[in-house]
DNA sequence: TGAATGACTCGAT
DNA sequence: GATCGAGCCATTC
């Protein structure tokens, strides 16, 4: 457990709390965007101790890059992810957001 | 200590 | 174009 694996989880949560208001962006973009795009799967375990951190990190806005809610169930209700994002005007049927490409925000894109 | 798991991704068939 | 398998990294049993 190096400080420097700390702040690891630390950047990721702060690139999701980055994500813009009504976007999403995809774990892979996280990994990549900190120089560990084969660790996509430790931003998902990020995610995991996401409901542990403060401020809150809306991993509701972070999805696979299918744009496919792999999370929600995760999730206190598996409906609570989808319900934020359709909240923020993103669509999402069966679990599939939809106009993927056009809510997706990139964290390189700043 | 070794092996298995996971909110993923890419490449090959 | 869709489906299957292997790879990667950190945590947990």
């Amino acid at each position: 457990m190096d400080s420097e694996n700390y702040n690891f989880y630390d950047r990721i949560f702060d690139v999701v709390r980055l994500i813009p208001h009504g976007r999403v962006t995809s774990y892979g973009a996280i990994a990549s965007f900190l120089g560990a795009k084969r660790s996509s799967r430790m931003v998902g375990w990020a995610m995991n101790l996401s409901h542990s951190v403060e401020p809150f990190v809306p991993a509701h806005r972070v999805v696979n890059r299918n744009g496919l809610l792999t999370g929600k169930a995760h999730f206190k209700d598996i409906n609570e992810m989808q319900q934020l994002l359709e909240a923020e005007g993103i669509v999402v049927i069966d679990d599939q957001i939809q106009n993927f490409m056009d809510v997706f925000w990139d964290p390189a894109s700043l």
